[in-house]
DNA sequence: GTCTATATACCGATAGAC
DNA sequence: GTCTATCGGTATATAGAC
């Protein structure tokens, strides 16, 4: 349905649309994406639970009362941050070129569409891969993300059963293994740097299908 | 030097020794160890910050004061979880077939000696990997494992120049989606189930290494 | 060594002026 | 829509009795 591009292209743009202008706006106060951005740079900081609302205010340059009039309080917040990330991720599932072709491909395709909404909404995505499900918003984020990964896993056995993939270790553990490799991107990469988000995504493909050594 | 094994049980040993017994000890309150598996669970499952000392004391069924009578705060509950952790992964480094053979074959060692540690230390190293360098205590042993993942990212250079590992893909992507996929385990394997910890580390050798394409 | 009681500070959230 | 002031609650840490 949705490119995974688009959609953080349309994200960006959002966001980046400033504190200035005035205008009158459909049905949400009119910087709540600059807010976001800045509590999920905080979250990701020092965590959730230790990020206080005031720490918030002081990077806004505004008072803890201005951000209670936008959001209803910081699961708010939580809940609007990770909606995003776990968003983009089920994108990739509904991309035309997930379901069709051979199975191999399709999760290939799933990766490279993975590792583009990681980089492209990689505070976002940081934010949701460090849960712990100790609220309830945790918790269905931590659901929708199984839902995910079962999907994978379901592509991963698809892909055995047609001989791509090798048969000698459980698809679980495979499915695991390949998306902690993925996932530990949001540790280390930042755009901007030699490192491209195409090229990184044909590194994890190439690592993770074709190994390490030699062949 | 040490085997991670060998630290591993004594370590389990010592955490083992419970509550009970009062007899005279060197220079240690008796239970510290205990205090610490108590701490080490709960900052695992709450996050360090949102973690008070009032949830260890209902824990461990005593006080707050009792703990403090034991370690001087919350953060030196977190200095020696921490140091138990990256401790075991340096370990490694230091035995004798991380040293000898080729290059690859010492890389494979310290991948298996690294997943043996994930597993026997796992509440620990778990500590670890989700740091974010907010204090002095965490960015040090942040610092250590920087020495740990440059040690290591200096093995896969030595097994390119050897010829065993692709040498199309930088060095320093390949050791950092290496170690995602291995601190990975942290979030999803569990001692108990049908994988052992050999078996973990023979699947994550054989991914890693040789690819997840039937060859 | 462990307890209760408390000091001091900050938390999330709200009230009400403007 | 943003502000100051404040509520009730909880945090780390300590004092001093036992």
């Amino acid at each position: 349905m949705t490119d995974p591009a688009a959609t953080a292209e349309a994200a960006a743009a959002s966001s980046s649309r400033g504190r200035s202008g005035n205008g009158r706006v459909g049905r949400e106060p009119y910087d709540i994406a600059a807010v976001l951005d800045i509590a999920v740079s905080a979250f990701n900081e020092f965590g959730y639970d230790a990020t206080s609302i005031s720490i918030l205010a002081e990077r806004l340059g505004t008072s803890k009362s201005a951000i209670y009039y936008h959001v209803s309080g910081k699961e708010d917040l939580l809940r609007l941050a990770l909606d995003r990330a776990i968003g983009g991720l089920e994108a990739v599932l509904q991309l035309e070129e997930a379901s069709v072709g051979n199975a191999e491909a399709r999760l290939q395709f799933v990766v490279r569409g993975a590792v583009r909404v990681l980089v492209d909404d990689l505070p976002y995505v940081t934010l949701l891969l460090r849960l712990r499900g100790n609220t309830e918003i945790e918790r269905e984020a931590l659901e929708r993300r199984r839902t995910f990964d079962h999907a994978v896993a379901i592509l991963v056995d698809e892909a055995r059963a047609e001989g791509s993939l090798r048969a000698d270790i459980d698809a679980r553990t495979t499915t695991r293994l390949l998306f902690g490799m993925i996932n530990s991107i949001v540790d280390w990469y930042r755009s901007g740097g030699a490192l491209t988000r195409e090229q990184l995504a044909d590194d994890v493909i190439a690592v993770a299908f074709g190994g390490l050594e030699r062949r």
